[in-house]
DNA sequence: TTGCATTTCAAACACTTGTATGAAACTATC
DNA sequence: GATAGTTTCATACAAGTGTTTGAAATGCAA
């Protein structure tokens, strides 16, 4: 088992260099000279480049949904096991937006490889990407607690609503600050939050104001992952 | 100038191929295969791969966009000069979701290619739509003579959300879908129309009930581009 | 130390990719 | 029908890719 330096070294270069210049145009050879180790350690490591793009994804998506679950569980707790429509909406997009928008983040490589894999999207994340299902189904559950009666389809349209309006805020924050002249305060985090929230929230309810739900977190090193991991 | 048979033959071909399996998957060779062309009639009519691709997005974009100033100055005429803030949103979506979701359409190579743009996002076509801020420059004037004394900031977030609504819809389609496992209709893109709409209407008026707009349109053939079309 | 498993390394492999070449075939004009 | 311009074709090229190999180095237990 030795002491993983290699098998880090190579996450952390690959993670960087995947931020830095995008998927497409980085190879092994850039990632091994990165972390100065062999070109043959990648595949004695990690099995394949595939492979070990796909750690790196999963390694962060769990992350993110570890958040998410937490601030839901939370706000359902605190709630009496029904936690508000906002709250819900909270946890589903918080952590995804100031993950990848947060100022204290802003160098961040996870968050920068986060948005890049948003913006590629490379075969091996697409198939992490459709597992995702199980995970959302939760937040579908609490939805439903928290608007009961309402139509099923309903939920699923504004759940699907909130990761639209949070993920295209990612992936398109370069072109809306461009096009709004920097007019949108892409910095303000909690404010995008808020933002995304209230949409969502009245994409559900039809237009009430959204009220407010408190989170926080930090991106997790890696660890050794088992395979199926997300 | 011949008969264009050997281009239009690449063209389409093209076109299908990349709608089928993507833009990673299919090399000049599977190109020329499906085309019955050589090899080398890419490079002479093209120029380079990466000039075929942009022919093929900006086709399909003009074309939208097209659809999109048509319905607005429809609108806006029979407004008499001031089209109300639902006939924007919906000149800026309708044909966007109709062309990528529509029925008649549903097997549509021109349809599908589109969305594997969407997907995808390969080099060429991304540099296409960052010269896309024009376009849609000209949908933020409309709003602000929709909604006069509303902050810029606001109309830009709105917009914004409304495109994030109506790409992530094509995006994921599938994965909506198998979500709500069939509960969400995907097919009836009218009501998807709307419901981007209301919401997108919402964002930008805190909560208004919606009203409809009419527009139709086709997917227009190939014809040859001068460089910078778009 | 000896022996065994793990890890590293340089080198090569096998393959695919987009592109270039130069001759041949074709087309249209005189 | 000869000529000039365009288009097609088979073929080769050059470069880059992920992966494999087998030997060398290293770490660890007895």
């Amino acid at each position: 088992m030795a002491s993983d330096h290699t098998r880090s070294a190579i996450l952390a270069a690959a993670e960087r260099l995947y931020a830095d210049r995008g998927f497409g145009d980085v190879t092994l050879r850039d990632i091994v000279a990165e972390a100065n180790v062999n070109l043959a350690a990648v595949n004695y490591h990690f099995g394949s480049k595939d492979e070990l793009i796909a750690e790196l994804f999963v390694t962060r998506s769990l992350a993110t949904n570890r958040e998410r679950l937490n601030e839901l569980k939370a706000a359902e707790e605190s709630g009496g096991g029904r936690a508000s429509i906002e709250a819900i909406m909270h946890a589903l997009v918080g952590p995804t937006l100031r993950g990848c928008l947060g100022p204290d983040r802003e160098g961040s490589t996870a968050a920068r490889f986060m948005i890049r894999a948003s913006i590629e999207s490379v075969p091996p994340i697409r198939r992490i990407k459709n597992r995702e299902v199980d995970h959302l189904r939760k937040f579908v559950a609490a939805m439903r607690r928290s608007l009961p009666g309402r139509d099923d389809a309903e939920l699923y349209w504004g759940l699907h609503f909130a990761l639209a309006m949070s993920h295209h805020t990612i992936r398109e924050k370069e072109r809306l600050t461009k096009l709004s002249e920097g007019q949108c305060d892409l910095n303000d985090v909690n404010a995008i939050v808020d933002r995304v929230v209230t949409v969502s929230v009245m994409a559900l309810t039809g237009g009430e104001p959204a009220k407010k739900a408190p989170a926080r977190s930090m991106a997790p090193p890696y660890g050794r992952l088992t395979r199926q991991d997300l």
